[in-house]
This record gives structure tokens, C-alpha cells and sequence, in this order.
DNA sequence: ATGAAAGCGCTAACAT
DNA sequence: ATGTTAGCGCTTTCAT
């Protein structure tokens, strides 16, 4: 029962009897250490007594105020998760997975939305979870800039990046230098040579997988013309513009940097009267699900979100290093096999 | 700090400060009462000494315990949403718009997921929001049974279900009969009159969205086979599977049940070598961002997902009435005009 | 097996 | 403008 609804009623004369465990344990004629005993289920007391006192716990429909509870125990047994805005949506998949294991686990999720990569805003969200005295905090959030690092560990709170490899911090994540690397191999193993790198972002991210393509390509003794980088923000929107970059036929092959890239260049290609793969093999990263299934012709380095979300939860919890979450590679239809010069 | 690490420094013989607002009021040599004032922003006491007192908060690494917070005022501030699993992903942008104006009106969102439309399960996560003393629940999730019912009408608990139209309880939906009507009308306006309805489920939503289609075509005067009405989990699996149902050519239109039925709809016939539109229109219910994104050629009736998440948290809170989200028309190329007959 | 009582950290009346 | 104080509802020692 909500304050206001209790005033209202005990204003009108009428008799309240507010659900908390005082008011069961004047009910059960018991004291309200026994109430918590019995609604907590510890095997201390009478099974008896347990019993009729849940009873009238029901009855009275009553409900745990975890305020009280938590700041009484001193412990939370939640997980704080912040979630920045992304292009893309492969953050559905981590949540759905931390959200499935902290149930396992007992935990609590508390979701806190720090809006568009907003550093002040940012902040303000750390400083809120760490109002909820979480066991630790879960980042799906791409920037983390030095004074969110400081309120953390000065706050001695656990957290994790979460699908962002940043070696200065505990992350859980796939490895997106392999990844790079992975993509770009796949494609030089079937004989194409002038291979773009289209739609990666400025940032750790992106310049993981440009460090994976640039040694798959050095290691295959292949020429990188910097003309085949393409910078965007993982967008179908720029999976079509970025096509006219390479419209000039300059490259026979490109690594996407996204499913939404990936998807966006085989759609401006088509547009344009182009025959996939013949005239442009492309190989993407990511493999949300979501695109396999609307855009199933794509071969794809695939990440497992949902794993990922698991393993953060595990991860945190139970103070483990950094971990990196295996990729897939998943051949489809979308690479053409070149054959081989000279 | 945590309270393991706060014992440990304490058994080392370490001094340590917990910060708490008594701390701080010790070292500021104030009140705690001042402290409270101080770090909330009340405007009643000396800005110098607020001043003061926020910095050595600050130094001292303090963070409000929510808990406590909550417990004194009574006042939680919060909202919890609810999710099931669903095939299609659609309450992602509902989500979205619930963080968004949820913090927007300095409320906080705790997340529970309540699994597989498991009804024990869903009893269990009613019963978990309850204990947060939320202001309310919002509940995207299909299912709804007289138990949880019960258990959130006993706690004087407001709720809404969110994209779930029914009239037995407040919602903030769209419109799933009216759906059903404008989606057949348009097919029916374009000279189509044997119309399939295909992917819808067998429960509210799928019920309504049928009888908006059985409406529509009687309004028309025009003859409805049974045959014609096609189930479905709204997945493009479903869709691709639901093609063979109707490869015999009986209708020459088809309302989907959802984006990814429309999807599955176009990929399975158009791998069976049909050319599209002219061999079957489709028009699609949902008009989730990412189809909208990877399949555009799909007409669709389309929901502001994102407009619907904003919504029910201002419904909530303003304790307002049910209320439907308009839902929009979007014209494109999967639809053909047939000659009128005779 | 159960009770008594001391808080957890904070807020908000009331007092000064 | 600031201090005093009484709780909020619960958990948890320590008694019995």
C-alpha cells in the first residue's frame, strides 16, 4: 500500500493495518524478529509457526520493503547496468543474458540509461549506481573517460566494460584486433587482394579492427591503400552512403565493420545495378541476430551477445580477470572466390 | 565502499571514515541535518556552508545510500518494468523510451525479466517490483493472469500493460482491431478481395488484429475462408514456414502478422521463384526499426515503439487512462493495385 | 525456538 | 540558518 492511499484511508477513519512485519508479528502474537526469521525461511524456528505466520503475511499482502531490508543487512545483491545509446542494438543481447544469469544468481538488475555518450551525463549516471550499492556495475557504453574511472575506484565499486576491449580496465568482450583480423584473413584466403575496411568508428573499437585488417593484410605481404578505410557509426544509413566510397571499383573485396554496414552496402550496391558477390565480396562483423535473419546472405564474424551478457554477470560476481568471448565465423553466400594470380 | 572492504581496513587497524552524512557532519562540524539539506540542495541554509560540506563529501568519496533514503522520505521514485521473452524484439524501443523520459522525470527504471511467459515465473517478478515500492509497474509481457492480477490489485500497486491491448486493464497500446481494419482496408482499396492473414498468435493481440481483418472484409462485403487465417509466433521463421500455407495461389493478398512474418513471407516465396508483388502483395503489422531498415520494400502499419515507452511512463505517473498510440501507414513497394473486377 | 533491542543511514518535523 | 530527535522497516546479535 502506497503512503498516500494509507493516509487517505486513515483519514476517512477507516482501519489500516500497514503490511509491514511489526504489524504481522502484533498479528501472529509473535516478536518481529521471528516474522523476519519466518519470511526470510530460516530453519531456525518452529515449522509451525513459520507457517502460520506466512499465512498471515499473505494475508495481510504484505510485500519486503528492500529499503529497509537492504540497509538493515547491508547487502544488495544487485547488479547495476549502464547502458549508453548505440546505432545499433546489440546491447539487447548482453542485457537479455546479464538479465538471465543475475536471476540465476539471485541479483537484482538495475538499469540505468546514460543517454548519448554524454560524458557529464555519464558521470551522473555512475553516481547513481553507485547510490544503489550494487555489487558491482555492468558498462555497455563505449566512452569512459578518466573521471568516471576515478568516482569508480574511489568508490572501490567492481565494474566491467562490457563488448569494449580496453586493456586499462576489466572488460568482457570479444577480441575485436582478432576479429579484424579473422574478417580479413577469410576474404585474402579466397584470393582477393585490394580488400576495404568500410563503416568502423573512431574510437577503441574501431581501431582494433583496423589494427586486426592491417596486420592480416602486412602478414599476406598486401598493399593497404588508406583510400579503403571507411569511417561511420555502424548504421545501416551508412552502409548505403559509404558505398559510393567505393563505388570506383578500387577494391574487390571489403570487411564491414557491421551487420547494419554490411547490409547498407549490399543494399546501395544492388540499387546501383551491381551483382553481388561478382562485382563485391563483403564480409561482416557482429551477426546480431537480427540481421541474420533479414539479411541472411551475409558471411559474418559472428559475437554471441547473449553468452556475453552471461559471462559479465559471472565475471563480476565472482572477480575474475578480463575475458574475451569466442567469435563464429559464419560462411554464407556473400564472398566470392577469387581465382588465384599469378 | 563496501562493507567487506570497510571490515578489512577496520581489522588491519586502519582508521577509516565510512562516509556516511554523520561523518560528514563531523567533519564539517555541523548537523547531520545540515548534511542532509546540504547534499540535497535545499535552498534554506548558507550557500557557503553548502558549499563546504559538498566538498568534503566529495573528498570523502561519499555516496548516498538509497536505501536509507528511500526508507526516511518514503518516497522511491522508481518504476519497474517488466519484460518477457518474445520472438521479436519490439519492446527494445518500448525500453528505450521508458529509460528516456524516466530519467527525464528523475525517476529511476529497475528491470525484471520475467522469462518465458512461465506464469510461476511472472508471479515471482510481480512480487520482486513489489518489494522495490515502485510507483508503478509497467509490464510488457503477454501474458496476464487473475493470480498477478490479484497480487498487484491487493498491493494497491498501479500498473500498465504496454502494448497490450486489453480492456480489462489500463494500457498503452496500439489500437490491434483498428490494426487489423486499416492493414485489410488497404489491400481491399487496391482491388485485392481473397486476403490472407498470416503469423498472428492465438492470443489478445492476434485475436483483435483478426477481428479488425474479419471487419474490414465484411464491411466489404466480401467472403472470408477460413483457410485464409494463418498462426504464427510473429518470427521470421514462422513467416518463411507460413508461405507453404499459402503457395496454392488462393489469395492474392496477404496481411502479415508482423514485420519478420513479412520478411519470412518474401524470403521463402521469392527462393520459390515468385516475383513480388505481382504474384502475392503483402502489407505487414509493426514497422520495427530494424525491418524497416533491412526489409524497406515491406508496406507496413507502423507503431512508434519509441513513442509508446514515453507514453506509459507519463500515463503511469499522471495516473492517466488507457491510451492508444496512433499508428502510421507507411506506403512502399509490396503492394499491387489489381484491376477492378467487373 | 523465540524475544528484546540496537542499529543500518537517512529525512523531516519541530525547535531554536 | 542550523540543531535535535524521532523514526522509516528490517536484520541480527545477544539473551533466555
Amino acid at each position: 500500500m502506497r503512503k498516500d492511499d494509507y493516509n487517505k484511508r486513515k483519514r476517512l477513519g477507516m482501519k489500516v493495518t500497514k503490511p509491514t512485519i511489526k504489524n504481522i508479528a502484533r498479528a501472529a502474537g509473535v516478536s518481529t524478529a521471528t516474522v523476519s526469521r519466518a519470511l526470510a525461511y530460516k530453519n531456525n524456528l518452529k515449522p509451525a509457526t513459520a507457517k502460520r505466520i506466512r499465512q498471515i503475511a499473505q494475508e495481510m499482502g504484505y510485500h519486503k520493503n528492500v529499503a529497509a531490508s537492504q540497509l538493515a543487512s547491508n547487502m544488495t545483491n544487485t547488479i547495476a547496468v549502464i547502458i549508453n545509446y548505440t546505432q545499433t542494438d546489440f546491447w539487447i543481447g548482453i542485457l537479455n543474458g546479464i538479465l538471465h544469469r543475475a536471476r540465476e544468481l539471485n541479483h537484482q538488475v538495475i538499469t540505468f540509461y546514460a543517454g548519448d555518450n554524454d560524458s557529464r551525463r555519464l558521470t551522473q549516471t555512475v553516481n547513481e549506481a553507485l547510490e544503489h550499492q550494487a555489487n558491482g556495475i555492468l558498462m555497455i557504453s563505449g566512452k569512459m573517460e578518466q573521471e568516471q574511472v576515478n568516482i569508480l575506484s574511489t568508490a572501490h565499486m567492481p565494474y566491467r566494460l562490457i563488448s569494449i576491449y580496453n586493456p586499462e580496465h576489466r572488460y568482457v568482450s570479444s577480441n575485436n584486433v582478432e576479429i579484424g583480423e579473422q574478417a580479413t584473413n577469410y576474404l585474402i584466403k579466397r584470393g582477393h587482394r585490394r580488400i576495404g575496411l568500410v563503416g568502423i568508428d573512431h574510437y577503441l573499437t574501431g581501431q582494433q579492427r583496423l589494427f586486426g585488417y592491417q596486420r592480416a593484410m602486412t602478414e599476406a605481404g598486401l598493399p593497404i591503400n588508406p583510400q579503403w578505410i571507411h569511417y561511420g557509426d555502424y548504421s545501416y544509413q551508412d552502409g548505403k552512403k559509404l558505398f559510393s566510397a567505393i563505388q570506383d571499383g578500387s577494391v574487390t573485396a571489403v570487411v564491414a565493420g557491421s551487420d547494419m554496414i554490411g547490409a547498407g552496402l549490399i543494399k546501395a550496391a544492388t540499387q546501383s545495378g551491381w551483382r553481388l558477390p561478382e562485382q563485391l565480396s563483403i564480409i561482416s562483423i557482429d551477426g546480431s541476430d537480427i540481421c541474420e535473419l533479414t539479411t541472411p546472405e551475409l558471411t559474418t564474424v559472428s559475437q554471441d551477445f547473449y553468452q556475453m551478457g552471461l559471462t559479465s554477470v559471472d565475471n563480476l560476481l565472482q572477480d575474475q580477470p578480463a575475458t574475451f568471448i569466442p567469435t563464429t565465423l559464419i560462411e554464407r553466400d556473400s564472398v566470392q572466390t577469387l581465382p588465384t594470380e599469378k
